[in-house]
DNA sequence: CTGAAAGCGCTTACAG
DNA sequence: CTGAAAGCGCTTACAG
């Protein structure tokens, strides 16, 4: 059964292509619409339904279709990197983008509801706790929800794009093995976080599998942020036994660990080898650049964004999770140990 | 004369308004509206006055504002203070902000054309190269435009916010001769820019002024990119006799520098001293911290926000340049010089 | 809770 | 190039 062209009739649906369906009046359609409370709930939700089945959108037909991008976290590298995507693929079709911190002090069905009524075609939720409820709410107000980089398993009708975490974390621990490295830690992002988790997991399996597996003590969980790495490279470089390699959640957690290391006087990468996933602008910018597990952040973007235009135009989704290859680009913060460190 | 309220009546225009303003049929105005072609220039033009005078929305009474902010170049750290303030300042009064790269491929006329239809309230365009048809454009449009840090000097219609460069360069000379610094060098941004002259004329009078002029070697106009600190960073450390301190003309260009500094084991702060110029995330974020001469990116977007709303809603702006204070923060990217490099 | 009917704002084919 | 007139999509006060 295809649901997209269930007896939809070509054309712009007005009040009287509904009222017809639903074999009520325009007047009560009319009200539907307009959220008045002299409707009864049976004829308001069939009447809802058959709104969205015919995509109905006004009087002013469809304005220029806006995509919202909800960042709840402070704009960041990261964010960036897939605003950048999220604008290239936004370009050609002329979508209008517009940016937001999600829903702040208001109920979800109010936001919901709002956005809905502000006329955007769908929302993009980036790498944020977006609550069950919200998600909810936009799918009853009938707006279509991509999520990118999602802190919990995706969930059977969320719609994410993600990338190869395990496989990163596996990278990560390869490229350290290859140049030597034994005494191993992770710094990482959010314990929560199902791309955390991820990570690590695909770091910890090829390290116990080489036969270095990663103590307890060299393994902590914070946040994705800079203060995190600053804290929690503390605590590394302050163990009896340190690590010679450090592979960090985060961009920003590599970042903080590096300026550990220089209040320390650790040197990186001939005292430490640190590698960081994201390969944000923060990347190759910062001194000595990062070796990172790449995360393909402008694609994830794109491809998010791509996916959400399918979805505001009633298409189905063929996969309910998007998983794009991460890669390992390596700079000048990893290298072999030194001597001092191989030979314990 | 106040031509704000200036015979306009209360409540919403309608096309009969303007109708019975202009002395012209309904029918007449609605061509206008549409942009039909059959319609005089003359009929034309009057009846485009006053559906500006009148805030003409058409049916749709005024839909949620919608303000877009431009950046031409490529998201960075800077952009993410500036949206950051602009997205506070749009919280409370539920203003949507619309993020784009400007005018791309198409003409002047049609792409401010296009964004008066889509409904923006205003413009702020950040930091670009807006090029003076694109602001003509956007006037003729009948769309409010304030632009942030021009890169020109204000020109006499252009609303603009920006912050004392002139003051912030001088600020920075300060702190390094305090530091005992004698050897100084400026790395800065576009040198056609405005706010990148007034940097380097207020670090150069006050250095001149204290009998440490900066020698023309020394000194070095790029862009505002780490590609260019990395680059104009090796040119200044491969002087026969190389600089103590460099004040960048942006934190970009001071980690670029800093960069070039790591190539060649050179160290920061012990060798050198460096100063960026802005105080985005990276100053903090870096390795050593920045010592940097903040601009309040963050409340210059919240400025260029509110100027942008006042404008939209037709009020008078007081001034045509706001310009809000720098400050110097220190950090750990500046010393005094070692004492081979003191006594010469 | 529902809808017939009046009426608003707008558009457009067509006569001049 | 202009406007009278027909008509569309929508809303709403009101009768049932």
């Amino acid at each position: 059964m295809d649901s997209s062209t269930n007896g939809v009739k070509p054309g712009r649906a007005t009040l009287a292509t509904i009222a017809e369906a639903a074999g009520v009046s325009i007047a009560t359609v009319s009200k539907v619409v307009n959220g008045r409370q002299d409707v009864s709930p049976g004829t308001r939700a069939m009447v809802e339904d058959l709104l969205r089945q015919h995509y109905y959108t006004g009087r002013g037909g469809s304005r220029q279709p806006c995509v919202e991008v909800v960042f709840a976290g402070p704009l960041a590298a990261y964010s960036n990197e897939v605003m950048e995507g999220v604008l290239q693929a936004a370009a050609e079709p002329g979508v209008a983008i517009m940016l937001s911190k999600g829903r702040i002090g208001s109920t979800p069905t109010a936001w919901a509801l709002g956005v809905a009524k502000a006329g955007r075609s769908a929302v993009i939720s980036v790498s944020n706790e977006m609550a069950e409820e919200d998600a909810t709410a936009l799918a009853r107000a009938g707006v279509p929800l991509v999520v990118i980089d999602p802190l919990t398993p995706a969930g059977a009708d969320v719609i994410s794009v993600g990338s190869t975490n395990y496989f990163g974390g596996i990278s990560a621990a390869e490229h350290l093995l290859s140049l030597g490295h034994t005494r191993l830690a992770y710094l990482g992002g959010g314990a929560d976080a199902g791309c955390n988790q991820a990570r690590w997991q695909g770091f910890r399996s090829t390290l116990e599998a080489a036969g270095h597996p990663v103590t307890p003590d060299r393994v902590r969980h914070g946040t994705f942020r800079y203060a995190w790495g600053v804290a929690g490279g503390e605590q590394l470089l302050a163990l009896e036994s340190p690590p010679t390699a450090v592979f960090a959640g985060s961009d920003e957690i590599a970042l903080g660990l590096i300026e550990a290391c220089r209040r320390r006087g650790v040197r990186v990468p001939e005292d430490l080898s640190v590698v960081g996933f994201d390969d944000t602008q923060l990347a190759e910018i910062c001194s000595p650049p990062l070796t990172v597990v790449r995360q393909p952040l402008r694609e994830m973007g794109s491809v998010a964004l791509r996916t959400a235009l399918r979805l505001a135009a009633g298409a189905a989704v063929d996969s309910h999770h998007v998983e794009l290859a991460t890669s390992l680009v390596v700079r000048a913060s990893s290298a072999p140990p030194s001597s001092s460190a191989r030979v314990p």
